[in-house]
DNA sequence: CCAATGCCTTGACTTAAGTCAAAAAAAAAT
DNA sequence: ATTTTTTTTTGACTTAAGTCAAGGCATTGG
């Protein structure tokens, strides 16, 4: 476990702040510890304050009436969940659980909200917290409306390949139903999509590590294209 | 053509400020007047502030590489836009354009971060407005991801008779042909879905006036449900 | 080692919604 | 009022992706 000074000072949202001011938030973060598969909070839960994930990973998700769940986001260390009831002053649009072992520091909303009148920096980077969350919400929309599963796919896994840093393979880092979920669509749909895209040499799955064998057409792919 | 200041008092950005702070922001708001169809950014432009709509319609839409436009939003008077990235920093992520002739208030942006450093009642006022703001995408992706066709349309369609509090009929304030691109379909299907949602007896169209026969039939099918 | 469980894939089928084309209706312009 | 243009509706057809059901594969535990 992690000096939580050490987790708040690296996290996206106290970025830049000075000691003092991190002090200050240390004294108000809570740490909470779940195992794998706990419920951190419920849609319609009244919310209290927001987490910020420590160590491990969180899903964001949501039940349909017929018990088709859609995962909205998943989460690792350093990001914050649950912080738009904290400031539209409503219960949470979504749930939460953990997906693996997981360390998340709380931060009660009363004590956050009065940090943040008498922080203007803190309260600047808040602002540009949520204004990134809105920038990438507006990326899923235009997915899910403008784009077919093949696209949103190829999307998907040239954002994972930026994000792990390497230029032609990726780790899955979720089971691919939770994938199917994230993409909002249905497992059997997924696999023969990553079915497909192997016949045309786009990629080369085998289990987890996705070798992709053409960038630019998986680029086209994302962009445009629909898969023969 | 309302004075500017009873504009800003108005708005739920500024809701709850005092006189003073609503003086200082209108010191920086500045006039824009457009006629109908107009373009008030595309996206990828540099944002330099953002806008509140003071009179008139503003669509925030995309354009997919084959040309399929896609409306995210449709403002009017009081609402904000382009406000996310005044702070996360970067370029407007879509286009908006007047939809009819309008006037707006155009908020510089280093000016309005200014104000917010030092005026934490306004910084939480902004915090507010991105969170809800977040909260409708929740909503969106949520129906996008989760609903068909007649589930959205429902869903639109009770949340008008809120917006224009009538209990039994609404008035589209769009045409038929932006509110498919609203719910993320197209034309002819909206058109195929209003005749049978007609047909079950549940509304009666006729142009642009929609008067609701069955409003928990409709609440039902904007939870769960499919039209048969 | 084999059973058992969970995860992934494949096949056959259904269905929602998109495409293309044309007609009808409504709105705008002359 | 009567063209002209735009918007909306309808019809026939195609297609992407969902459902249901069964089988395969792999990991875990007895």
């Amino acid at each position: 476990m992690k000096k939580i000074l050490h987790i708040i000072a690296e996290a996206p949202l106290f970025n830049g702040l000075g000691e003092d001011q991190l002090n200050q938030i240390r004294q108000i973060a809570v740490d909470k510890f779940y195992d794998k598969g706990k419920t951190v909070f419920l849609e319609g839960d009244d919310c209290n304050g927001f987490y910020i994930v420590a160590d491990g990973r969180v899903k964001i998700y949501k039940v349909s009436f017929e018990g088709k769940e859609h995962i909205f986001h998943i989460y690792g260390p350093g990001n914050p969940f649950g912080e738009v009831p904290v400031f539209s002053g409503r219960k949470f649009p979504a749930s939460a659980q953990t997906l693996l072992k997981s360390h998340l520091l709380f931060f009660p909303r009363t004590a956050f909200v009065g940090l943040i009148s008498s922080n203007p920096s803190l309260a600047l980077n808040m602002l540009a917290v949520l204004s990134m969350r809105l920038r990438q919400f507006t990326v899923q929309i235009e997915n899910l409306s403008l784009k077919e599963v093949p696209g949103r796919l190829a999307s998907y896994l040239i954002y994972l390949t930026e994000e792990q840093g390497r230029s032609d393979s990726v780790t899955l880092n979720i089971s691919k139903g939770q994938l199917a979920s994230l993409l909002g669509t249905i497992p059997e749909t997924l696999s023969r999509i990553l079915a497909k895209m192997n016949q045309q040499h786009l990629i080369e799955a085998r289990g987890r590590e996705i070798k992709i064998l053409d960038f630019s057409g998986m680029e086209d792919l994302a962009e445009y294209g629909k898969l023969q």
